[in-house]
DNA sequence: ATAGGGTTAG
């Protein structure tokens, strides 16, 4: 410790000697030091401890620091050098003024974090500030956002006694609190502070304070601080401009303009960007009369209009159905030499029903502009037809186009009697194909591709893209690949768009080794292959129980250098177990694991059901204890599988249980869950039961669908409850749900069990009306010929089945 | 314009 005292007292004195070497000579010696600091610091590469810098260490002077940091042209540079004279006590110690040079430079290149870290060693630094030097910080840290660390800088500079701020720190960082919203609690605080320590409010106290009420929607008090500044003659334009764009922000258009009225009374205007803010506020309020008069103000004012604009006050008037006004919006910025674009001329389009409209735009801009225009315009027209489905009409004016081209003369437009001078582009075609291709037309949208290079008119990506896309959807895979070559021949790449089509066409046609093709193509592209198409390709081999050609598929991909997604393997997962190969399924489930992949929830629920259904279940329930060791929670999925094995192997308390549990865990029982437990109950003889799960769910607002009113009315038959059964069996006739026909099997059976025969028989009845009747190698169609025969036998039911029997709705072959 | 998938009930 002594020793780096000495040693640090040899340092000083040491500089002192060299400063007064340097200070003794003109100043053209520390000009040339600055020089050194620039060439070392700029030198590449730059060495931290080089002897150079050693030797120059101890001419540092704060004066001279900043001069290198305004120096320096790349805040990088500018930064090092910060750090490195950061490091040279004692020689150096920052003052305010080099940490503000500093700051200044960080807040212009952007240089937030950097910002913030500096903000936060200042106060460490027991560096004293001027109160001077406290603002201007703020200021930088304000510009870029960082207003909560100006604040906290501004209290801890105070209480560790490195500033006493004045009245010009607290302008500042009030400043600083309105230029991110504010808070006006806060800025509330820092009033009664600086009235505290007997400050006076002055208008840079007051402009930003009625920002922050501003931006809070706190009217009133905004106003009244208004108020405040007009008595004392504080209003500028900046106050004029803020207050006027709140009031158009809070939707009070005649307010603002009556504000800016007051503006000119005083001679004062609005600036460029505020006149666009107010402009497009006034539209959005659907104020269009008063942007425009607005328009007129800002035209007035000098001020050149650009295109965005126009385009939202020609967007307000068409919406009003003023067609006249915005097309005298159209002739007056072709006098700024402002081309209308496709936005403008389709909104003028959409609102124009009539013809004669359409015409006089037409003519507006035929006359003198360019070809360009005129297709921009028959543009807008094509994609007006596609829009509003008339896709043929579309085609038709194309192809009007198209011979105007070869014709000298020009087609004759019948629907807008005027002549087509122009040809068309390449977005129109775009319009129409994509239009054709909307509405199923796939062969003339392919005939209209090939008119289009009869005339040489080049296609781009996107037509491509959407033919390919849409001959693969079609199956048609040939011509996919054809034009395929053919974009490569143009000179058009295809992009992952283009190979992801053909890709999901070879997927959903189980194509594997086309597919394996094509993944090696979209490799050496860079294209990633979508999850949905790899997943059809593993869901569609598996559906046909080709699960292992699955896994080797999922093995090609990770050969090719893509690691497939979880989805992807859940659904191979899936197939194995639907082989029986529960094994396989657990193995590719720890092969995918040790891969990086994550399982998911689902990729559980796979594995849970395969080993119920081997009935493994304690490895099942023990998949329970993993989802939740690896941060997952169980799903709606879980429990009901959980449920739905309980139900079945006896343990229907259990699964009731685990009913109640799920909805305190915020896991509500859905449709499936109470189905389940409907059907178990009712297995375990407890139709009671049954029907109040029933009740809970319609109460819990769950609404039941087919399958459930199916497992309640297939319950209560088993329960030799038919009548209940039939009951259920109406609502759902009433809710106009169609019961499955073993349904009526069922009922009839029950019936017939019951020896309530009249109830069978209108079963029967509406069973035989439905085309129900079982096929003679059904399961059931010995009960339907059991049933016939108990109703012939029967007073009640005999006479109403020969009836039936000579309509011909029982077939003859029962008889 | 172009992500999106795999699991549960009668």
């Amino acid at each position: 410790m002594m020793m780096m005292i000495m040693k640090d007292k040899l340092k000083l004195k040491l500089k002192l000697k060299l400063c007064y070497l340097f200070t003794t000579h003109s100043h053209t010696h520390s000009l040339s030091l600055l020089d050194s600091f620039i060439s070392i610091f700029t030198k590449q590469p730059f060495i931290p401890n080089s002897p150079e810098l050693t030797r120059l260490a101890p001419t540092l002077t704060p004066h001279l620091v900043e001069s290198v940091l305004t120096r320096l042209r790349s805040w990088k540079l500018a930064h090092t050098f910060f750090l490195w004279a950061s490091t040279q006590h004692p020689y150096f110690h920052h003052t305010c003024y080099t940490y503000n040079a500093m700051a200044s430079i960080l807040s212009r290149s952007r240089q937030t974090n950097l910002l913030k870290m500096l903000a936060f060693d200042i106060p460490n630094s027991n560096c004293s500030f001027t109160p001077g030097a406290l603002g201007f910080l703020i200021r930088c840290l304000a510009g870029l956002g960082l207003d909560q660390q100006a604040n906290h800088l501004f209290d801890e500079m105070r209480v560790k006694g490195l500033c006493v701020p004045n009245d010009y720190c607290y302008n500042c960082l009030l400043e600083a609190l309105s230029k991110n919203g504010g808070d006006v609690g806060l800025m509330e605080m820092r009033l009664k502070e600086m009235r505290g320590l007997g400050f006076e409010f002055d208008k840079f106290t007051l402009t930003p304070v009625m920002q922050v009420y501003c931006n809070a929607r706190r009217f009133d008090e905004a106003l009244s601080v208004y108020n405040t500044m007009q008595e004392k003659g504080w209003v500028d334009e900046r106050v004029y401009a803020m207050l006027v764009l709140s009031f158009s922000k809070w939707g009070e258009v005649d307010k603002a303009f009556e504000l800016v009225e007051r503006m000119e009374g005083q001679r004062m205007g609005l600036n460029e960007k505020t006149f666009c803010v107010l402009i497009h506020g006034f539209v959005k309020e659907g104020r269009v009369d008063k942007a425009c008069q607005l328009f007129d103000k800002m035209l007035m004012a000098g001020f050149v209009p650009d295109i965005s604009l126009y385009d939202v006050l020609i967007g307000g008037l068409c919406r009003n159905k003023e067609g006249d006004k915005a097309l005298s919006l159209i002739s007056e910025m072709k006098e700024f030499g402002i081309q209308p674009d496709v936005g403008i001329v389709t909104k003028l389009l959409s609102s124009f029903s009539n013809r004669s409209m359409i015409v006089k735009l037409l003519e507006e801009i035929t006359e003198e502009e360019d070809d360009k225009t005129v297709v921009l315009i028959y543009n807008a027209i094509l994609n007006g037809y596609v829009d509003d489905g008339s896709t043929d009409e579309a085609y038709r004016l194309l192809q009007m186009m198209i011979q105007s081209k070869s014709s000298s003369g020009g087609e004759m437009n019948s629907f807008f009697c005027i002549k087509i001078l122009v040809s068309p582009n390449t977005t129109s075609f775009n319009i129409v194909i994509d239009g054709l291709l909307k509405s199923g037309q796939l062969d003339l949208a392919l005939s209209l591709f090939h008119d289009m290079q009869q005339i040489h008119c080049k296609p781009n990506i996107l037509i491509f893209n959407n033919l390919i896309n849409d001959l693969c959807h079609s199956n048609r895979l040939e011509e996919s690949f054809e034009l395929l070559r053919e974009m490569e021949k143009a000179g058009i790449g295809p992009t992952h768009f283009t190979h992801n089509s053909i890709y999901g066409c070879l997927c959903k046609r189980k194509d594997v080794l086309g597919a394996i093709d094509m993944l090696k193509l979209m490799r050496s592209c860079g294209h990633e292959p979508w999850i949905k198409h790899s997943t059809l390709l593993v869901k569609e081999l598996c559906d046909h129980g080709r699960a292992l050609e699955a896994c080797n598929f999922l093995i090609n991909m990770v050969q090719e250098g893509f690691l497939p997604h979880v989805v992807s393997y859940s659904a191979a997962i899936g197939g194995l177990i639907k082989i029986q190969e529960v094994d396989q399924a657990l193995n590719l489930f720890r092969d995918l694991c040790s891969r990086g992949r994550c399982p998911d929830v689902v990729t559980f629920n796979i594995l849970i059901r395969g080993l119920f259904k081997a009935n493994r279940f304690t490895e099942a329930e023990n998949l329970l204890d993993e989802i939740v060791m690896m941060g997952l929670s169980p799903s709606v999925v879980t429990y009901n599988l959980l449920i739905d094995n309980w139900c079945k192997s006896g343990y229907v308390d259990k699964a009731m249980a685990l009913l109640s549990k799920m909805s305190g865990e915020d896991r509500d029982p859905n449709v499936i869950t109470y189905t389940t437990l409907v059907d178990g109950l009712c297995r375990a003889e407890r139709p009671d039961d049954a029907v109040s799960v029933w009740n809970t769910m319609e109460n819990k607002g769950c609404s039941p669908n087919r399958i459930a009113f199916m497992a309640l009315i297939h319950g209560l038959c088993k329960c030799s409850r038919p009548t209940a059964a039939v009951r259920y069996l109406r609502e759902m006739e009433q809710k106009e749900m169609k019961p499955d026909s073993f349904i009526y099997v069922v009922l009839l059976s029950a019936f017939l069990s019951d020896l309530n025969l009249t109830s069978a028989f209108e079963i029967f009845k509406e069973m035989v009306d439905l085309g129900f009747f079982p096929e003679p190698r059904d399961k059931n169609y010995p009960i339907a010929i059991d049933a016939i025969l108990k109703f012939s036998k029967d007073d009640r039911t005999s006479s109403a089945t020969q009836v039936l029997i000579e309509e011909g709705k029982i077939p003859r072959h029962c008889l």
